[in-house]
DNA sequence: TGATTATAGGTAACCGGTGTCATAATGTAA
DNA sequence: TTACATTATGACACCGGTTACCTATAATCA
C-alpha cells in the first residue's frame, strides 16, 4: 500500500532536454505562445508526443495561480438531477484539463455562504457552476463576483445579473403542460406547486397559470396546494382535493416526486389514472415511465444545460478576460406524452 | 469575468513572519511533525487561527508528490447508486483535506484500462475507489498495484486479493428475501438477475437459491429469468415467467429497476400485487417506496459503504506505508418489509 | 548603411509549500 | 566540567511548471 513517486514520469524538463531547448520554449509550445518558430515548435510537438507527456496539473495549478478545478455547488437533493448535471459537466470536461469537483451545500446552515467562501479560497477552483435553489441566491453570487471568480448559474428565473446564467425556462416547460390539458378538453385542473425558495416553483406555477389562460381557462386558487417537491407532499395535495366532491379531473405537478405522490394516493381511493384522474409530472426522470400507467411530463434536458455551463466556462477561459461576459442561455423543453393523461370523464 | 488571485489570502510566509519563526517550522505544525517544543508550536497555531490560514493544496501537492485528490471510477449507470456512494464518500472527506473527483468510464471501450491508468498518472490521487462491476476487473486492479496506487474496491465477492476491498455481502441480502418468501409458504418461485459481468448477480443468486434450500425448496431452473438489470428485462422476464398455466407466486429480482418492471408487467396482465404475486427487489432505492404497492426490498446501505471506503483511504495515509493491508471489511443488510408480500393465494 | 523594430529563445525568480541536512540549544551521562 | 545525545530550528534546494525580463538575431525603415 506504499505509494511513492513513478520515477518514470516525464517532465517538462526531460522533453526540454531532449528537443535541446529550454523549458521555457516546451512551456510556450503548451500553451500555444506565439514567439516559436514554426520548426521548433513541430520538434517539440513531436517529443511530446513521443514521450507521451503532459504537464503536471498541480504544478500549473500553483503557477497559474490557479487550478483547474471546476466545482459543483448544489442543494438540489434529487439524485436525478444531480447525477444527469454531473453527465453534462463530465462529457464537456473529457479531454479537457478540467476536472470535476462537487460541493453539495447545505442552505439552512447559517454559515453556508463562509464554508462556500472558503471552499473556494482553498481550492481556488477555476469555476464554479451553481444549481438551484443555491443557484438563486443573490447576494452570494455578489460576493462570489467581489472574489473575482468565474461562475455560472442555473436557473429559471432571470436573475438581477443576467451575465453567466443558464435559463431553464420552465415557465415554457409549465405551458405546454397546461395547453395539453386544455385541449384534452379539462376544465377542472388543479396544481400542486414546490416550495416558495425555488425561483421553478414560480415559474412553472405561473406558466402554467398562463398557459390556462390561453384557453379561457383560470386557476381555481381552491385547486392550488402548496407542496415542497416531496412525494409526501404530492399523495397529501392529491388527497387534500381529490377529498372533495368537486374535484378536479387533471393535476400538474410541480415535479416527478409529487406527481408520483398523486399517484399514490389516487391508488388509494380507488381512482383510475387517466380514466378519472389525468396527471402530469414535470423532470422526466427515468421514474415516471417505470410507474403504472407511464406518465405524461415535461421533460428538461438537464444533462445538455450541464454540458452548456461547463462549457461555457471553459470558453470563458479562452476568451480574453475583458470580453463581454456571454449572453443568458436558454434551452428548449418539451412534453413527453404516456398515458397518464386523456380527456375527463365526467 | 476577469479572474486575479486574492491578494488577501494568507500564505505559509505570512504565518511564518507573524510567529517569528521558518516557515519549515511553520510547515512542521501544519503537519503534526514532531520536533516542535510545545511553547513555539501553541503560539504557531495561534497564528494559523488568528489568520485563517489554510495551505494551499496544489503547493502541497506539488511537494508532496501527490494530490488530495480522491477519485470515484465506476461504470455502474444507476444514478441511485452513484448519488449514494458519493454521498457516503463526500461526508467521510468533509473537514479533511481530501476532494472527491469523478471519473466514469465504460468498460466496453478498448482502451479503458489505458484511459484510467493515464488519468492515474496525470491527476496522482491519493487514492482510488472502484465500485461495481469495474471493481471487479482483477486485471486492472494489478496494473494499479503496480504503480504502487492506493486504491479500495466495492464488490460482493472475495476478490483473488481481498485488500482493500470492502464486501457487499449480497448473498446474505438475497438470502433474507428467499427466507422471507418461505416463511410466507412460497413454493413456486422465481428469480430474475442480473448480467453475468458483475459478481453481484451470482451471489445474489447463489445466497437466494441457498437461502431457499434451507426451507427445502429448489429454485426451479424454468424460474430462472436472465435479466441484465434494466427495467426492460424484469418486465420481459416477468412476461415469460407468468405467461404459463403453471406460474410462481412470488418473483425476486435482482435488483429494484427489474422489480419494477416485474409491476409493470403484472399491471398489464391484471395481476394484483401482493395477493397474486409476491416480489421482492434489491437495493431498496427511494423509488420502491412510492411504486404501488410499497415494494419490499433489501436494504443494502451504499451509502455508508461509501463512507467506510473513504475512510479506508485516509486511514492508510495516517498508519505507515508498511503496515498490514486492512482486512476486507463486510457490511450487513437487511430487508425492508412493504406491501408487495403475502403468502400465495393459488 | 545604421538605427529601429520584430521575433525567437534563454535566464532567473517565483508560485507555496516540502525534503534534507547543518546547526544551535538543551539535556544527560561520565 | 567535558563529552555526547537529543531536541528544536533554520537555510537551502526542490517539486514542475509559469511569468517577467533580457539577449541575440533577423527583418524593416529611414
Amino acid at each position: 500500500m506504499s505509494m511513492q513517486r513513478d520515477k518514470g514520469t516525464i517532465t517538462i524538463n526531460d522533453v526540454a532536454r531532449m528537443a535541446r531547448v529550454s523549458k521555457k520554449t516546451v512551456s510556450r509550445v503548451i500553451n500555444n505562445s506565439p514567439s516559436v518558430s514554426e520548426k521548433t515548435r513541430l520538434a517539440i510537438k513531436k517529443v511530446i508526443k513521443e514521450t507521451g507527456f503532459v504537464p503536471n496539473p498541480q504544478a500549473q495549478a500553483l503557477a497559474f495561480q490557479r487550478s483547474f478545478l471546476i466545482a459543483l455547488v448544489y442543494d438540489n437533493p434529487s439524485p436525478q438531477y444531480i447525477v444527469n448535471i454531473q453527465r453534462g459537466i463530465l462529457s464537456a470536461l473529457k479531454d479537457t484539463r478540467y476536472q470535476l469537483i462537487l460541493h453539495p451545500c447545505d442552505r439552512s446552515e447559517e454559515n453556508y455562504h463562509d464554508q462556500i467562501l472558503s471552499f473556494v479560497q482553498r481550492h481556488n477552483p477555476f469555476g464554479l457552476i451553481f444549481v438551484p435553489s443555491v443557484s438563486e441566491d443573490i447576494s452570494l453570487s455578489k460576493k462570489l463576483k467581489e472574489k473575482k471568480c468565474h461562475f455560472v448559474r442555473i436557473a429559471s428565473i432571470d436573475l438581477e445579473d443576467p451575465a453567466h446564467q443558464i435559463k431553464t425556462a420552465d415557465a415554457d416547460g409549465a405551458k405546454l403542460a397546461a395547453r395539453h390539458l386544455a385541449e384534452l378538453g379539462h376544465k377542472k385542473i388543479a396544481h400542486i406547486h414546490g416550495p416558495e425558495l425555488f425561483s421553478s416553483t414560480h415559474e412553472r406555477r405561473a406558466g402554467f397559470k398562463a398557459g390556462l389562460e390561453e384557453f379561457g381557462i383560470k386557476l381555481d386558487p381552491r385547486f392550488i396546494y402548496k407542496g415542497d417537491y416531496t412525494f409526501a407532499s404530492g399523495a397529501e395535495g392529491a388527497a387534500s382535493m381529490l377529498g372533495r366532491k368537486d374535484r378536479p379531473t387533471a393535476i400538474f405537478a410541480g415535479n416527478d416526486e409529487m406527481a408520483v405522490g398523486i399517484y399514490f394516493t389516487a391508488r388509494k381511493m380507488g381512482l383510475r389514472i387517466p380514466e378519472d384522474l389525468s396527471v402530469i409530472g414535470y423532470d422526466d426522470t427515468p421514474m415516471v415511465a417505470r410507474v403504472w400507467p407511464p406518465m405524461t411530463s415535461v421533460h428538461s434536458p438537464i444533462r445538455d444545460v450541464g454540458y452548456d455551463s461547463a462549457n461555457l466556462l471553459i470558453e470563458s477561459d479562452k476568451s480574453g478576460p475583458d470580453d463581454a461576459p456571454p449572453e443568458p442561455q436558454s434551452v428548449t423543453l418539451n412534453l413527453t406524452v404516456r398515458d397518464s393523461t386523456c380527456p375527463p370523464t365526467h
